[in-house]
DNA sequence: GAGCTATTGAGGGGCCAGTG
DNA sequence: CACTGGCCCCTCAATAGCTC
């Protein structure tokens, strides 16, 4: 068995070799200075061999503290670098997201409960809210935007593209008659979200359909309000393919229309530069672009470059 | 003499192995 | 499982020695 002495008078008498000084040591350790003093003392007792001279007020080392505190150092540091190579950064604790609600509602909640599964020892806390969120102001790690992808000092990942297509109740009539062809749209309601009013104007062009006020309708404050409205019967709302992939599938919506408009914009997931190797956040990335480029959903048709900006 | 720093001894809290 | 005693290591307070 090797004699080793404990490993915190090592510490402490590296830490007061390099100040000179053992209050400073003391300071750096989170101690009394009385505490070095002891472990020093402890130190030379167990060596048999004075490691400081003490004069008056100033501690300096010996000869054999010299020679000693080299073959420390180089132990100390094998023992960090060693410790640093085992030390795997490890997801855990809680992680808050800032979700567009149009994504939130649609398309992340059916999803979260599968990576809760995968991550148990991961909390993630869920906030929905349409402003850009500020990180270095707020305790969000990381955010859902829809945009173009470029705002500075961010991470973006590009989950994936917008193709808007207007959707309604299978249940849903103009008239007598069922939606058929864009044109039926005049004598249909409109649904609108309050900030993306645009949308119905861009879909009735690309379509070809003229004579029709695009701003008539009512208007809700998010797209999950209006695709409520739209699985109720109340007229036609326009939304990404994607985001209601759920809902078509179990026909509460359907699409009447074979024409999807491509947007310039796409969803993103962004974070701060600064945390893009958080564990929680590599986890929770790993797991979104996965599941964004899974076939069937909108990745598979148009999934991101996963550029950064 | 004041201020700073190291030393020393007393006392206390935490940990752990041994014991009933 | 709870208790006990020993050990370790810390802080605190007093003291000594040095410098300005």
């Amino acid at each position: 068995m090797r004699r080793l002495p404990p490993l915190q008078t090592l510490h402490a008498f590296e830490s007061a070799a390099r100040h000179s000084s053992f209050l400073r040591a003391a300071s750096e350790l989170h101690v009394t200075a009385s505490a070095i003093s002891h472990r020093i003392r402890a130190l030379e007792k167990f060596l048999g061999v004075a490691l400081f001279r003490r004069d008056g007020r100033q501690v300096r080392l010996t000869s054999e503290g010299e020679s000693y505190l080299r073959a420390v150092r180089e132990g100390l540091a094998l023992i960090a670098a060693a410790t640093e190579r085992l030390h795997v950064p490890r997801p855990g604790g809680v992680l808050t997201l800032s979700v567009a609600p149009s994504f939130a509602t649609p398309w992340l909640a059916p999803r979260l409960a599968g990576f809760q599964l995968q991550h148990p020892e991961l909390e993630v806390r869920q906030t929905t809210s349409i402003e850009l969120v500020d990180f270095a102001k707020s305790d969000v790690d990381a955010a859902v935007r829809y945009g173009g992808g470029r705002w500075p000092g961010v991470c973006a990942h590009r989950l994936f593209a917008e193709e808007l297509v207007p959707v309604a109740s299978p249940q849903y009539r103009i008239g007598r008659g069922r939606l058929r062809k864009p044109e039926d749209l005049r004598q249909a309601t409109l649904l609108h979200v309050m900030f993306r009013l645009g949308e119905w104007r861009v879909w009735l062009k690309a379509a070809g359909v003229t004579g029709i006020d695009d701003q008539r309708g009512p208007k809700f404050h998010t797209t999950p309000l209006a695709l409520e409205a739209a699985i109720a019967g109340h007229g036609v709302a326009i939304a990404d393919r994607a985001l209601i992939a759920d809902h078509l599938k179990s026909k509460r919506l359907v699409a009447p229309f074979d024409i999807a408009l491509p947007s310039e914009y796409a969803y993103y997931l962004v974070y701060p530069e600064d945390r893009k190797d958080n564990p929680n956040i590599v986890v929770f990335k790993e797991w979104l672009l996965a599941e964004a480029a899974r076939p069937g959903e909108a990745g598979s048709r148009d999934f991101g470059t996963g550029q950064s900006n």
